[in-house]
DNA sequence: GAGTACGTTGACTGGTGGGTCAACACTCGC
DNA sequence: GCGAGTGTTGACCCACCAGTCAACGTACTC
């Protein structure tokens, strides 16, 4: 069915990279075949190529779409006046959320573009990079207030917390972790517990 | 040259496995051919399958090797008598040093295995496992003896523990966190600041 | 209702690369 | 120095799959 309404076209393209979202969380990026989107969304094998000129351009697509949102959550939070173990816990919140809404996209994501050094996620890079450049940047800013203490660099407790969180997600996605509704929400406690609060019992309560 | 000396058979057998660290580093696992591992090992195509049945066996015996090192080493030091924060400093020491002196198997390991949710990381994800549950171990030993608060479960502290310390490598791989021989170092101190101490300034010191 | 533009189709092609195999090279026991 | 066994070679086969394209269908215009 052929149409020149462009918001039908708009749909086509969704129902196309939603169906990418599925496969490549089931199969992952290299192991599936265009022809596994195009059967997925129930459309002909040539109409991907219509709407991108490449396989790997659905994948680019999907990331740049979801990082973007990401991106802007972070910053959004950033404005806000608020303890830096809160604007943490409300990044970690936003991600956690992110997976129980949509776990085969943020597997796609964390598998096959932020972890994957050698292909996407250098391509990449500079989006990723600016993550963790908003972290860095609100730690530096509590460490200059005095709530965070300076131990560690902003650079690299930026990497420790972004690294606990897509650890725990990785957790989820290889069943490794319970991924229970009420885990999830215990798990943007432990985060933020583990990095700010840190594991050890203090001297004075 | 042709040989009955088993011990050339084996140095045949390393120089392939050698070779093959650096192609999947260089290029990827699934990017790279065949040809090219014995291109890098200076040994004819054939030969590759004379030592492995498949291209899959190559990457299996690296990552086996390796992660069975790994988990000797921490079997290890859990034995020693040690707080658990010297414990954790002593894993975080290995892991990052096993980085500084086979920064491409180290690369090969957690791009290719550890975090390849859909093809090796999941025919792996026992021996993954093992690790997780050696150092939640160690949380859960020290949260007994009242070293370690528990605020947090044994296996959410391992995966935040683990996770930032391969953040902290991706970094390294990435060229996003400075990799001079100096950040090595300090790179064990601050893994361990951060997740045993937190990166909140305390009440009272 | 003829014309046009665009969405849609899927058979086909071209290149690639994992894995095979038959032949050859060298060593060693007898 | 003969024959058996093992190491080594690389041309070849073939399955697979990203991307092309010519043709078709539908909706909208005038």
């Amino acid at each position: 069915m052929a149409t020149r309404n462009p918001q039908q076209a708009v749909e086509r393209r969704r129902q196309i990279l939603d169906a990418a979202v599925h496969v490549f969380a089931r199969q992952g990026f290299h192991t599936c075949r265009v022809s596994d989107i195009a059967d997925e969304a129930g459309v002909a094998y040539g109409l991907v190529y219509h709407y991108f000129r490449s396989k790997d351009e659905v994948l680019d697509t999907l990331f740049l779409e979801r990082w973007g949102v990401l991106l802007d959550a972070i910053r959004e939070t950033d404005r806000e006046q608020l303890p830096a173990r809160e604007k943490l816990r409300a990044i970690a919140s936003f991600i956690v959320d992110s997976y129980r809404h949509e776990p085969d996209l943020m597997k796609v994501i964390i598998v096959e573009v932020t972890r994957a050094a050698n292909s996407f996620g250098r391509a990449h890079l500079a989006e990723i990079r600016e993550a963790y450049d908003l972290i860095g940047g609100i730690v530096a800013a509590a460490q200059r207030s005095g709530e965070f203490r300076d131990a560690v660099t902003p650079a690299f407790a930026a990497m420790a917390f972004y690294g606990a969180i897509e650890q725990v997600l990785t957790g989820w996605i290889f069943d490794v972790l319970p991924g229970a509704p009420e885990d999830f929400d215990q798990a943007k406690t432990f985060i933020v517990e583990t990095i700010c609060g840190g594991l050890e019992r203090r001297a004075v309560r």
